[in-house]
DNA sequence: AATCGTGTTGCATCCTCTGCAACGCTCATT
DNA sequence: AATGAGCGTTGCAGAGGATGCAACACGATT
């Protein structure tokens, strides 16, 4: 709509690939050096880019802190928070949590039992959408136009031999998952690992967020994975009812006693 | 430098206070209605905000991923991270690592032991650059006459009675940091929490990074704390040496035996 | 039904962005 | 030391695009 700003807001996701000199810029933008020039100059304001030492240009922190605020202000994170450490405490795995945007799923939170590291690593990163657990209960919710729509739209990798095949297995997974009220992702994106979820719904029963519990293999076996299933819709109805307003925020919780 | 940009930039942390709608951004760009929507369709064309169910606008997903990008790139933050995991291991308290950007010192990594959430909660929030470890480290190696122009620029709120209270306090400071070759910051940020930290260099001796290990008074007094010093030293210097392509990448680090 | 609040669109005007060309700077080469 | 290449930077004039206005659309509220 606005080609300056088209153009200066194209430059970010080319930086993100590596740091670029001026010209390199300009030259993938498909304009002049001095309007390129002076496009960094205000992303360089704004500081979503930073210059380094030798004069090339890279993201800039601005971003982190933007990023950083933006997840704050997701209240559904804000609210379950606390539930999915319960959860990791209570059963030691880890525990995601993910929300629909713009035909994408991305995790905005997310609880590790072992390695307590890189939380952003994840953040942002492209779900694989055809075979989460949080996906397809994300998915399952929308109007069916609306899945039908995008389910034909998605490719689908084969990760591994258990990954979705294609739009119409994908579809009947989701119908299952809608009647179901939960999902799996047995070996489905890796070979070793699997994952049990459940959806969170806002007041007027909608699916806002949807949350999972993951665990490779060698820790416990899939069958033993879903005798937790139970704990993680508790604790998902228990994020709902507290994002409703339906019950008051609790001062101490424990997933073994959410009913 | 450039209006239009420079207006749809400020729309960016204007929505990270929360969402809003199109009158109140058109209000606070002090701009026509129409001049804001057209801005805010060319930031959502490029996913850098949502449009919620109410029509409010948000900070939208391509933020994320283009911060963790730029996160990515740091390859200071790549080499370093295993070595704060082992370090974090051997000691169990909170190990930070740091950068300087645009007079900014802005934490990139964080492993924290018995809290393994919210690591970006951290990242992108303004450090206390005025008493942080790694500030000092940071600041105290850069030339003197800009080490002392920005000395003079900052704040110096008062954290704490032991908080650094003006640009004199604070040159000394580095001064002593800069000859002894790591940092301190105890009590200063707040009360009941120690720092000890060391700087990561590259290939010309320039600190490119600093890393800090955190503990409350609870857990370790700061005597004990120091004692850790040389560990921590170890490791920034392991990291250094990494950094710098002297040493190869160990397939297995263990911090106490770094030397 | 009417009114209010909001978002959206077409259009004429004027501003601002653009590309050009010239300049300055640093670095390497002879 | 001089020359030249490579790159970033700056003034300028022209044109294209962004802007604000006003009118319209749509839904909610009374």
């Amino acid at each position: 709509m606005s080609q300056t700003v088209d153009r200066a807001l194209s430059i970010l996701p080319l930086l993100a690939e590596g740091p670029a000199n001026l010209e390199q810029v300009s030259v993938r933008l498909g304009v002049h050096k001095s309007t390129a020039l002076r496009l960094l100059r205000t992303l360089h304001e704004h500081g979503m880019v930073y210059r380094q030492a030798d004069q090339r240009y890279r993201l800039g922190a601005r971003l982190f802190a933007l990023a950083q605020q933006a997840a704050e202000n997701l209240d559904v994170r804000e609210i379950a928070h606390p539930h999915l450490v319960a959860l990791n405490e209570a059963c030691g795995h880890t525990v995601h949590l993910a929300v629909l945007e713009e035909s994408e799923v991305l995790y905005i939170d997310k609880v590790e039992s072992r390695y307590p590291v890189r939380m952003y690593s994840r953040i942002g990163k492209p779900v694989a959408i055809t075979v989460a657990a949080v996906a397809k209960l994300l998915l399952a919710d929308l109007p069916a136009p609306e899945r039908r729509a995008l389910a034909e739209k998605l490719d689908y990798p084969r990760y591994t031999p258990r990954s979705t095949p294609d739009a119409a297995a994908f579809l009947a997974e989701l119908a299952t998952v809608r009647a179901q009220g939960w999902a799996t992702d047995l070996g489905g994106h890796e070979e070793s690992i699997n994952c049990v979820g459940a959806p969170v719904r806002g007041t007027d029963g909608h699916v806002v967020a949807a949350m999972s519990l993951s665990a490779p293999n060698v820790v416990v076996t899939a069958d033993e994975l879903l005798t937790l299933l139970p704990l993680v819709r508790r604790t998902a109805d228990a994020i709902s009812r507290e994002y409703s307003g339906t019950a008051p925020a609790p001062s101490a919780i424990d997933p073994a006693q959410e009913a």
